[in-house]
DNA sequence: CATTATCCCTATCGTTTTAGTATGAATTAA
DNA sequence: TTAATTCATACTAAAACGATAGGGATAATG
């Protein structure tokens, strides 16, 4: 099952509507928000977020939008899934009061941050290696199979 | 920084614990609360899983505790992680009233799990490549550092 | 055989994060 | 000038996380 938050599917759906969609006219929000049945004001959110990434630029004003920045094959999932994570409201980190056990949790941290860097850097990889062109072509082969399923 | 979940960052120096005590004389939950700063009661319940997946065994009664239940160098991070992974209390998944949705979102399911189980196995892979033994050696020497730190 | 130490089971609780809604200002095509 | 759109910010409900609480089951020990 896909355990990626929803926010990142999200993205990587309005991304993947983008690619679709010629680069010389853009696309709104509300537009992508109904062809993926995501709530238009929470994609408006995300598409900032690929905003400030560079990922995607906007138009505004009547007759605005949404456009990639660059061409699918320059994509990759890593991209959009870093532009996504980490967007939380920083709750700038209280340094309060030592509480007896930083201490003793120092030396379990630095033995698990090293294993926790390897594990994302295993997970970088495979996202690195995943473009949202090749993307686009899986979900479109998935579209025409579910259609052809009406059929039978 | 070490951005795994407290419950198995905990469950993993519990097993350090372990694997640092004679395997004929078992710890109690107490003890390795205490050497590692962990909430006694939580610990328990962390202890539980770590037994159910089988990787530590236990005595109850007075001079009861826990031991590992194998040597720690057939014992890997993945075991670990994965026994404390998924333990939390299924919120019984509502198969409730068709939204209109469900159907626009299995092909993004279908296109992300894919990816989702390619992430999760190179996770997997990094984390089957460290064991417990290895961790209590880098463990040891971290420990030794530290101890030298107070003497400058 | 009573006491005490320990594991074991389940429920509850406070905080943080996630997912989503709400309100409205700023911008721009028509 | 109006309508359509992005942009910014605040708020809210529900779930997950990190514990805490109470008490039952089991077994060593005196």
């Amino acid at each position: 099952m896909n355990k990626f938050p929803i926010k990142v599917t999200y993205g990587i759906m309005a991304t993947i509507e983008l690619a679709k969609q010629d680069r010389s006219i853009p696309l709104q929000a509300k537009i992508i928000a109904q062809r993926q049945g995501i709530p238009s004001r929470f994609i408006e959110q995300i598409l900032q977020h690929l905003k400030q990434a560079g990922i995607i630029r906007s138009l505004r004003g009547a007759q605005g939008g949404y456009t990639l920045a660059q061409h699918p094959g320059q994509i990759s999932l890593a991209d959009l899934v870093n532009s996504m994570n980490g967007w939380a409201t920083e709750p700038l980190l209280q340094h309060g009061p030592t509480n007896g056990h930083s201490e003793s949790r120092q030396v379990p941290n630095v033995l698990l941050s090293n294993i926790w860097q390897q594990v994302q850097e295993a997970e970088q990889a495979v996202l690195r290696g995943i473009s949202l062109q090749k993307l686009v072509e899986q979900y479109e082969t998935l579209e025409t199979q579910r259609c052809l399923m009406y059929h039978i």
